[in-house]
RNA sequence: CGCGGGGUGGAGCAGUGGUAGCUCGUCGGGCUCAUAACCCGAAGGUCGUCGGUUCAAAUCCGGCCCCCGCAA
């Protein structure tokens, strides 16, 4: 249940407003959605509605409106991973009055140990606003720090704390989260993840009012994205990333004008808990299409990984083939499939055996169908193709990965 | 000072003191209806970098640069 001390500005229980829509519309848009242009370093972002390109949420945009005479709330931000700077950087886009931010303490990390400020750590220095790292916000000292920041609201992105009833209830507004997914489903630490882990065609963002437990709270607004055959969570990450900016900044327009409505999550719900070792291992005698699931949805972190000779592979990118067809497409060029010949292997194959060794790819064996290897990472190696890997370690067709 | 692996022809690897090798790719030719299959031949490497030891170093020693796995 939620609860806050004040009643929320214009806040009933009612359906949850959608606006999926508006962003459907942008399917061909190479580069611009509406006006805001997004880059990455990483990679050209293709989901099936959308053509972004990114670089470390440096948004850019041409217009946005902030409110005029708005109600220029005092918000604390709460957030810790690049995920949560996407809304950090929309909120001050938005003009919004961002009074404090909150952020993970730096912690040790990568190589070395060396000490590492959180991404929104770096971007709220970088925008000027003031920071705290409290080890734990729950404390005297943390609730301090909060009180005389004076917050009409809490934002919070991602922030990996807990916040405490008391926390939740010392904003007028209360506490509003983003998050990566279209609730009540998945809820927990990784939603995009299981999305995509469990090859789902649609995810989203979705607003919601904090309560004590945990993405439990009463939803707000949604928006919705499709997910394609071949998108890989760091794709979808990204596109949600952004999204959940443009939405937390509709929230909080829509709060502040008094046409905020708030529904229960009632459905039953499944959960996206933290990614354990044994979601990361392959198991080969799932199907081809699963598997080309797990392998996506662990892109570009943590990755899935199967073991070769002994030795742990990491295995990048993949897709699913059913050995029955007869043609094989890889990037515009259609090979015939030797079905004649790899029939009788398909056959007595059993789940893991790298079956042919194809001009990008491995064809490995699965527990229903054929899936083609396209990229892997020895450990302690950089990722390759498949086929250099198995070239220079002299593979042998038949053998096997487990 | 967290643990560890690695930088060798276009790619992936082997090679721990004495003429630099393998698989793949590339180029040329052959066989094929055809091919990523097969056969024949060729090109291509100052072995990350700087210095040291030695008659002789990819190979031993030291400094530096870069890459990656685990762990967080």
């Amino acid at each position: 249940m939620s609860m806050w001390p004040r009643r929320p500005i214009g806040v009933s229980r009612s359906a949850v407003l959608h606006t999926s829509a508006r962003y459907t519309a942008d399917k061909r848009s190479s580069g611009l959605v509406s006006n805001y242009e997004l880059r990455t370093t990483n990679y050209e972002l293709r989901t099936t509605n959308y053509e972004l390109r990114t670089t470390n949420y440096e948004l850019r945009t041409t217009n946005y409106e902030p409110l005029v005479g708005g109600l220029s709330m005092r918000l604390v931000f709460m957030g810790t991973p690049d995920f949560a700077v996407a809304s950090l950087r929309a909120l001050v886009r938005g003009a919004h009055d961002v009074v404090g931010v909150f952020t993970q303490p730096d912690r040790p990390s990568g190589r070395g140990r060396k000490l590492k400020p959180s991404p929104v750590k770096i971007v709220a220095e970088e925008l000027g606003l003031s920071v705290f790292q409290p080890e734990k916000i729950k404390t005297l000292e943390g609730i301090q720090q909060l009180q005389a920041l004076a917050p009409d609201c809490i934002i919070v992105v991602a922030y990996g704390q807990i916040l405490s009833t008391e926390i939740l209830q010392l904003p007028c507004n209360g506490c509003i989260n983003v998050h990566a997914s279209l609730l009540p489903s998945y809820r927990g630490a990784a939603p995009i993840h299981w999305a995509v882990m469990k090859g789902e065609t649609r995810t989203g963002v979705t607003t919601m009012w904090m309560d004590e437990g945990l993405d439990t709270g009463d939803m707000l607004l949604k928006r919705e994205i499709v997910i394609s055959d071949e998108a890989t969570t760091g794709q979808i990450h990204d596109v949600l990333a952004y999204l959940g900016g443009e939405l937390l900044l509709d929230t909080l327009q829509e709060l502040e004008m008094g046409r905020l409505t708030a529904t229960p999550q009632t459905d039953i719900s499944n959960y996206a808990p933290l990614l354990k070792r044994e979601h990361e291992r392959i198991d080969w005698s799932r199907g081809a299409v699963e598997l080309h699931h797990q392998i996506r949805g662990l892109n570009p972190w943590p990755g899935a990984f199967a073991i070769f000779r002994g030795e742990n592979l990491k295995i990048w990118r993949s897709t699913p083939f059913l050995y029955k067809e007869k043609y094989l497409e890889t990037e515009g060029r259609k090979f015939e499939v030797r079905a004649s010949s790899l029939e009788p292997r398909v056959k007595a194959a059993e789940p893991g055996q790298i079956l042919q060794v194809l001009e990008d790819s491995l064809v490995v064996q699965t527990g229903d169908g054929v899936l083609r290897i396209l990229e892997v990472q020895p450990a302690g190696k950089r990722a390759m193709p498949a086929r250099d890997f198995f070239n220079g370690r002299h593979g042998q067709t038949g053998e096997k990965l487990e």
